[in-house]
DNA sequence: GAGAGTATAGTGTATATACACGCTCTATGA
DNA sequence: TCATAGAGCGTGTATATACACTATACTCTC
């Protein structure tokens, strides 16, 4: 196990990638606590408002999460009534749109969004903020 | 909600961050298989294999996680005998080691798990690769 | 020595994630 | 018409994550 002195903790780009994650994640869903919503919920609740009539396929491949996750993570917003889903006209191709409620839930979270992209921008500065960004889409395109 | 227009998901920084996660987390979950462990008990294995007598607290702390985040996933290792828990001395503090098994696990996934930086290492190019590294810890190492 | 305060860990609950598997609808060709 | 293949979805199961709350152990002060 001496291999280990190679430090996998501090070398593996999966952990600091996770690591990484779980800390703004924590940031963005205390910000969006005011609103009753994580952030993967306004995530989904944004791609649905931008996306109408796209299935739940197309949208789990958009937002590079499994297919069976996105069905999952319907669950709440469905069961707060935020979300309706509905068929969508071809086999069982599903679809799903926002309620009044959802609406309302997204004009009460797009400022506290906003507010923590600031936070988390101001805290890198723009010029790590803006290679951030460029290198997640490159990795967010990886096959 | 016109305001929507700004694009969220394509601007989100934390669902940049967990998209890429999430992509990444499949790949080398993939390539740990032949082993038997996700890239999170990797992680763990190492990080208890690295800093023997760490209490609980402590090695969360270092992992970015919650310190209940780590004391439930110890839960799969455990149930498993890939490790093992005692009290570490002071008040309630308790620490974990590896068993002969736990061992053994890791011997058969550190290759594995060298492929699979080397192979997304590949994907990205040295220069992004070390970029991404470096923004990674950066963000990291944020309160 | 009793009580207050601090440090550490465990539990209840809810969401997030994804693989393996099964189900249903549609189109297509024998 | 029927069988079959493909597309799309749901379910079973297991891990991953973290907040709120609870329980325990130690220390310090009076």
């Amino acid at each position: 196990m001496q291999q280990l002195s190679s430090d996998v903790a501090g070398a593996c780009a999966c952990h600091k990638m996770r690591q990484a994650a779980r800390k703004i994640t924590r940031k963005y869903n205390d910000a969006l606590k005011p609103a009753g919503i994580t952030v993967t919920q306004f995530t989904i609740l944004a791609a649905f408002a931008l996306s109408e009539g796209a299935t739940l396929t197309e949208l789990s491949a958009r937002l590079g999460m499994d297919r069976t996750t996105l069905s999952r993570n319907l669950g709440p917003l469905e069961r707060r009534a935020l979300i309706e889903t509905y068929e969508n006209g071809y086999g069982r191709a599903r679809s799903a749109r926002l309620t009044d409620k959802g609406v309302t839930v997204m004009e009460t979270a797009l400022p506290l969004w906003r507010q923590a992209q600031k936070s988390l921008r101001q805290r890198l500065g723009d010029e790590i903020w803006a290679q951030v960004q460029t290198e997640l889409t490159l990795v967010g395109h990886l096959a």
